[in-house]
DNA sequence: GATGAATGAGGATTCATTCAT
DNA sequence: AATGAATGAATCCTCATTCAT
């Protein structure tokens, strides 16, 4: 929790404390005041950089949201197959262990309903989606339906993301940081080989309806 | 958001109204003047029967994740094999179907990093894993080596919870409400026949490293 | 701090614990409730035996305060003379070493200018200086003019009040409880002493306009 | 008790308002809505200037206190005898005369036992009574042994706060103000006259045990 | 850009007190 | 005589924000 003075101009460090700060804490949790002591500023000179608290946010959650998209965006160009689904997961991974507050952001946006939402399913999860949903497609044999496919993105999403929201509770769970490099490099490994399974099971056997 | 006035006795009433606010906005979010409006109180009067604003948290955590632990420790009595499995499933489905706030209490937090995590961690999700986790073992053919029981587990745990967590967003995603009874009902199918695959797949091509 | 429940009616339980608490923080200072509990009481049930908080105070001063007026008015039936003050001074030490709150309370009142200082300084403060003046006259070669008696008792008084309010500090300063009972026994003797050399003085040298 | 709006810069009218209102009610009598109203302010200004009522009210002790010690330490670097110690009567009750609510705070923090009397009694008061002892012994013919010195500075002390701190009993009971400037005059004479009197008497007759 | 000072609104909590039981 | 529950008013303090400098 070292304070930030002095590295980079002073909006870029507002917005890293302020993105250090809610991904901690939340909007409601994290105070302006404490988001500009840690950038070395007082509250009145924070307010000339934004013009409030929610607009801060809302420029955190820009910033944070955009690069994953841009991200997405340069990967499938390439033919699909396994090792195009591996190099996807690796750099999605790559990225959110280098930006772990980014899934808190989103999750934290997620469970408040805040009016930036609307914004972070249409422009960032949907295509996110869209595109896995493309993947799959392509996928020969697998044993999932067509109207299966958001689902298991969506499964696979929800794992992806709560490896890093949940991570306070499995910590305390396996005594050990989910977040540590070990584990992270651990979990890239698991949903590679999630993926595989999920691609290549023969099909089950019959179920029960619920 | 109707006045839950002069339902029940004041204690439950509380609770009730309590655990709606925190699930919804968080506990850095909710007032506990909201609280006492809701439940048709004034605040001064709601301190007569908790002692402050994180005992009542705690409370409503205490009460919400109790029974989930009852009904985990209820169920695998029963030899494994896939019904148990998909009673499970369907059990635990239909309990936060009824419960819908409990993921949300849990995620939040879980993100906070509040006191109750530890707790949280120990009496409710160690169980619930080590459950988890005995019930592979006893699944044959499964491609899972043991190390990766956990991962799996887990996996299967995140998905479930951000069904629930991350319902706001997906539901902009999709333009649709994940907490619909069809969607609860497709989502446990789902969720079953994502167990058969995981445990029945015959084992994928090599892995690189990541 | 022991609670000191079930020990004598209740009405005079009460006096007793507030006594202490008035004492110790003031009127301002005492919660109702810390007096209710204290005497094993749920503060409603106190309004069952004081109409509120002053009239329990004032309750708590008129029982304190009517015993050293009855004493005083008990001493000085007898002969004037030396023994007599080194009794009167005896016995009013020896009242408060067994109420060592009382000069507290008055203190405390005397600061706080509350409505019972009135009838404290009418009916009991003013017979106990009177009457030390009426003494002071009987004394004879007291190098204190008339016109200065008034001053000399209240310093007395002073002296013997400043021992227990100031207690506290003191003892910071001495390092010593000055209400140990050797203190209290010294601190008698000394103001022995000090009666006797405040009367029979010879008269200093001139004094300086100030 | 008027406001005392707009006179000075705001931290000193903050203390000056505080000191008033602390020396009056106490601390736990005075509300900080009460201090900030008197100077002019919203209690939110108020904590512009001070962290806190506890640190608040430990500022105006220290800024109150502080003088008197140097006074006091720049008195006796004169040669000792009568006319230093009528001086150093004067200037400590002139000093007092203009500082009324002096004794008065250190009166309530010595009953009230707060966490800045250590302080109060080691910094302040212990040095002004080693310097009165060590004045004492410089007396020839006093009628005083060494071990009773702190006890007749102890005493002369609770003189001088005594004047101020009872000064509203004594006030109702002599139906007077003794904080008028004749009768702190009067109360200064006395004083010195006093110290002669302790220091010059024959020594008394035999005393009784008690 | 930065800041000290100011503030209205709201934060949790405590208070003395009441009243039906 | 005791109490659980209720409450209006007040407690200290924090909040996001503004504005003159």
């Amino acid at each position: 929790m070292s304070r930030e003075h002095e590295i980079g101009p002073t909006r870029e460090r507002i917005l890293d404390c302020a993105e250090a700060l809610f991904a901690e804490r939340g909007l409601a949790g994290t105070a302006v005041r404490d988001i500009a002591r840690q950038a070395g500023l007082t509250p009145a000179s924070l307010y000339n950089h934004f013009p409030g608290k929610q607009a801060l946010y809302e420029a955190v959650l820009e910033r944070g949201v955009g690069p994953l998209i841009g991200l997405l965006e340069a990967l499938p160009a390439r033919p699909g197959g396994a090792e195009t689904i591996d190099d996807t997961i690796g750099a999605i991974m790559a990225h959110l262990a280098r930006h772990p507050r980014l899934p808190r952001l989103v999750q934290y946006e997620a469970l408040t309903g805040g009016a930036y939402l609307a914004r972070l399913g249409r422009a960032w999860l949907r295509p996110l989606i869209e595109q896995g949903v493309g993947a799959m497609k392509r996928e020969p044999g697998s044993p999932w339906a067509e109207e299966e496919h958001p689902l298991v993105i969506s499964a696979w999403l929800q794992i992806v993301f709560g490896h890093f929201t949940l991570a306070p509770v499995l910590g305390v769970v396996f005594e050990d940081d989910p977040l540590s490099p070990e584990n992270l490099a651990r979990q890239t490994r698991f949903l590679r080989k999630l993926a595989h399974v999920l691609m290549s099971a023969r099909s089950g056997p019959a179920q029960r309806e619920g």
